[in-house]
DNA sequence: AACCCTATTATTAGGGA
DNA sequence: TTCCCTAATAATAGGGT
């Protein structure tokens, strides 16, 4: 209607919890919308299975699911069914986790982390040792693909390394293997919630 | 080095699936990445919960969750009026869920170990802190390797080690290159991988 | 809450290492 | 597979409607 000069443009903002509730409702929404639109693009340009479920402000729930969520839930909770209960140690953490102490615990990691990704660069060295002694030249990835008793394995071989001591490196390897295949899902006892689609 | 004109630039592309095996699975790497660091955003700045589910390429299940993923499957299923029981297969999951955030606590430390290892400089004065204050030279390895009470332990040297380095860091900090000022450790980082932790 | 608009920031396709 | 880089596309904060 006028000739305003449109005063437009994007700002940076904090990563923090958004102060205003209306703002925040507002993000919420043109996010969520964004979220859900990069969800389907990777389903539909990747070929894969994907869900995502969020609670809005008023709790809510928004979902989108590719083929749909009931079906990547049962999926999932198939894929991860596990060993039974433990009960060792690192077991006992995980529950002792759970009743909310140990948050402060990672909190602290976390924070160690942030000074230490400060500045550092002599870290070299620890990664390559570490390579040396799993034989494995993305043990990153092999210690993620650890499980509890796999881990305790790991601790073994890390205190010989402790002993060891000095051992200039020498990678290769190479053997990425694990493929879980196939997981068939049971969508019996889950209900179907709406399911959302995008674009 | 060379003269080499850095052909570099993004492309439009067809939203369909990519027919190279190759590049779709590059490209759900980067996606993937992508998608759950909004997920995480948007759990921060609007204080929501929320989860993303998604299977790779080879099966492998990955997720995001906040706080986490179970816990998100319980609320949608009973949100959505599922009938469910302590005794299907969710509880039992989320009985085994343990080694999902084991995952997430072994990302956490990897993410410590792989910041550790890109630019050390004051990490050496940390490593040396660290070594006296746990009493082994490798404490990332010394971390993986603990047990509940050994990481309550923990986390109290961790608190003096980090008043301890504060002060010693900054006298040796000489060139600063990227000051994030603030740590605020929020909850939603808890079930959060590794790639929302580095901004 | 749903759109419009625009200046910016954020993400990422393509290619190389 | 991961990381880097660049140029281009995509997403979005802020303000209005």
């Amino acid at each position: 209607m006028s000739g305003l000069p449109k005063t437009g443009g994007r700002k940076k903002i904090q990563m923090k919890k958004i102060e205003s509730g209306r703002e925040r409702a507002v993000t919420l929404t043109k996010r969520h919308n964004g979220l859900f639109k990069k969800a389907h693009e990777l389903a539909t340009l990747c070929g894969v299975q994907i869900a995502v479920i969020c609670f809005s402000l008023s709790g809510k729930p928004l979902s989108f699911g590719s083929p749909n969520v009931p079906f990547i839930i049962n999926k999932f909770l198939n894929t991860n069914q596990v060993e039974q209960q433990p009960n060792d140690s690192i077991t006992r953490f995980i529950n002792s986790y759970h009743e909310s102490e140990l948050q402060v615990l990672n909190r602290k990691l976390d924070e160690l982390k942030e000074e230490l990704a400060k500045e550092t660069k002599k870290g070299q060295i620890l990664q390559e040792r570490l390579r040396d002694s799993l034989g494995c030249n993305n043990y990153e990835e092999y210690i993620k693909s650890l499980g509890v008793e796999e881990l305790k394995e790991l601790k073994y071989k890390l205190e010989e390394l402790k002993r060891n001591a000095e051992c200039e490196l020498d990678d290769i390897s190479g053997g990425s293997t694990s493929a879980n295949g196939d997981h068939e899902a049971d969508l019996s006892k889950i209900g179907a919630p709406k399911d959302y689609l995008k674009m």
